[in-house]
Formats: C-alpha cells, structure tokens, sequence
DNA sequence: TGTACATCAGTGAACGCGCGTTCACTGATGTAC
DNA sequence: TGTACATCAGTGAACGCGCGTTCACTGATGTAC
C-alpha cells in the first residue's frame, strides 16, 4: 500500500532514529536489517526505499546522533556536559548515549563517509563547549580549541576504557571518577598550563 | 597428520598471534575463523583442537597483546611510551599497535571474560606507567595512580577519535598532537593539580 | 633397539543459520482529466 | 467535485554468501612391549 508524503518521511526519520540507537547498543556489525526494520516497526524489504545501503544508513545515523549530542552541549555549560558524560549513567545507557563515545572504534574501520560524519561531529563538539568563562578564553581561540581536545580524548577514553571492563569492576567505576575529577579542574582552572 | 607436542605449541602461539593482530585490525566481527586459520597456514577445522570457540580466541588474544603491551611499557619510561602510543605511526598501524587502543570499542559488547582480560590490562598499564621521578611520585600511590589513569584514558581517547577521522584530515593529526603534548606536561609537571 | 599400535593435530566436506540485497506484488495516495 | 489511472512505500519470499561449528578421515608421533 501507499503511503502519504508525510508518513513517509515520519517513517524514514523513525528508522534512522532506531537505527542510531541500536547502532551504538551493539555496534554496526551487531545489528542486521531484518532486525533493524522489525524494531522500527516494518518488515525489511522496504529499507531499500529509503537508503541505498547500511553503510548509507550508517553514516546518516550517525550524523543524526551526533548532532543530537553537539545540540545538548550547546545548551549546557561545559562543566556540567562533561560531568554528565563521564557519569555511570552514561556508561550504562550505551543506547541513549553519545555515538562517538559508544562507536568511534567501529567507525574507525569504516568507509569514509563514516569517518567524515565522525570528523565533523567532533568539530561540532569542540564549539559547542566553548571557552567558558575562565581564564583559558583570554588566550584566544587556539588555547580553547586545545583544551576542549583534551578534554574531549580524555572523556571518550574515560567511557570507553570504562565500558570495556566488567560492569561490576571498581575499576570501570574509578576510571569515570578519577577522569571526570580531573578534566572538570581543566575545564575551571584559571592557571592552564 | 599427527604432529610433534613442540609443533602443537608452537603452532597455536602462532594461531594466538596472528588473531591478535587481525582482530586488531578487523575488530572481532571482521575476522572468520577459515579466514584466521589460513592467515596462520592453517585449515579452519583443526581450530576446535585448540579453542573451546572464538570467544575463546578472543579472551587469550587479548590477554596475548595486552602483556606485551605492558611489557614495553614496563621497559620505557612514561613520556616516551606515552609520545609512541599518541604518535602517527601508532594511530595507522592498528594491527600492531595497543589492543586497549584498537578493541576497547568491541570489547564492551563481549563477553565477562574478555572484559575481565580488559580490566587486568588497564591494571597492568597503570603499574607499568609507574610514578617517575617528577613530584606526584612524592604524593602517594593514589595520586600516581590517578595521575596514570587520566594520562592513560587521554591517550586511548586520542587515539581512538583520531582513528575515527579520515587518515587524510588535519583533525586526526590535531588530535595527537594536543592530546600528546598535553599529556606529556602532565607526566613531567612538577605542580601537579 | 625394533616392532605394533594408539593417539590426536590437522584436513576438508558438510551442517544450519543469518546476513545484505533483490524482486514481483499490494493497494492507498496523489494526479490528470 | 468526481472518476480513472499512475505512482511507489511497504510486504514477504527468495538469492547467494560467509559465518561458527561439527565430523569422519589421515598419517606422523609417541608409547608399550
């Protein structure tokens, strides 16, 4: 059957939305179409109506989600984004979480569009945390975009590293502590090194 | 064929390290077992003589890499480790470099086991990175301790984003190189936060 | 030391299964008159 | 506005393929006498 212009597009966003999140859950190799389409509420064959491939879908999920992250950093102060990111809540919730924290070493093994999506979503990233209003913002644009790198690695590390030990391990847990102490000291001292 | 009890060893060592370094490179998905074993100079069905399964594989694979890993570190000095694993050269030779690096990604989506081979690396890695000569080394194990895992999680972190980008940007270059320089003033700082 | 036999690492065909993708078909939507 | 027809999102069977794993077989090694 046909379908309206409107549900068609409500359909289309539907599938990449569920697609993002089962992406981040169990990786791109971890979830089939079948499946995929099943979850956003179809049968698989119409997938190939909306999207060219995975790997088309992959890179466009992508985008999608991070995005979604850089537009939730740009609302919030810097501190307070980084406090969340390496909380247990975000390790725990890979689904719901950040896509370049739960996907970058998938990504690293895919095409480059991928690797373009992931590119940008770091420069998004970078922006929207801004300078703050610390001493660091008077040492112009530069010194800002170093330590937002730094404490951008340093928080994906933290996560990664976190999720990739036992989810009962004290370690999992001292990891997110001791990095989220110490990058939210970067992200307020007045002295940067 | 029966074979020699030396050849038998030898031979799975080599089964061990030639996954270890196509996992590396692949991640767990991207490498079959027929496509393991004739990488080793194999056929897939003596595999089962020496694995319980690949998850198997996978656990001593990592436990393989992660203590050579150590042991290099154990051996160098902490700044000069920590510029070879932020450098170029590590970022672009993902089969050879740190598993922590290449897997952590995948390993979240495994098993207890290979989390549990996870945790005991970051452990390994911490005490290998050791306290220097600098004075955090004067403020006890616990501030050396942090002082590792934060340097440890930026380089992961670093390495991981910077994979996740096209070989060709500037970005994948600009990650390490902050990302690097900044973890080596935190090695040698003498006023540590 | 020499002979007979059991062991078992390695071989390669076969298993069921799920993958990404294709395709003929459907029927409600959108369009032309 | 009402009717006839083309469009095309969604369906579900089917495709070839590679996956992890099993298994009967092989023949050199290791062992018992």
């Amino acid at each position: 059957m046909k379908v309206s212009k409107a549900k068609v597009q409500e359909n289309r966003a539907r599938i990449v939305e569920v697609a993002s999140g089962l992406f981040r859950e169990r990786g791109y190799d971890g979830v089939g179409i079948a499946d995929l389409m099943s979850s956003a509420g179809f049968t698989h064959g119409g997938f190939y109506k909306h999207f060219k491939s995975k790997a088309d879908l992959m890179s466009e999920a992508a985008a999608f989600s991070l995005d979604q992250t850089a537009a939730r950093a740009e609302g919030a102060d810097p501190a307070g984004f980084m406090e969340q990111y390496m909380s247990r809540a975000h390790r725990d919730a890979r689904g719901a979480g950040c896509t370049m924290a739960a996907l970058c070493g998938d990504a690293a093994r895919q095409s480059a569009d991928v690797q373009a999506v992931f590119a940008a979503g770091v420069e998004n990233l970078l922006h929207s945390l801004g300078g703050g209003t610390t001493a660091i913002a008077d040492q112009g644009a530069a010194a800002v975009r170093a330590r937002n790198m730094d404490v951008l690695a340093r928080a994906v590390g933290a996560v990664v590293l976190s999720r990739a030990c036992p989810d009962d391990s004290t370690l999992a847990e001292e990891i997110l502590e001791v990095c989220r102490a110490r990058a939210l000291a970067d992200l307020s001292d007045t002295k940067q090194k």
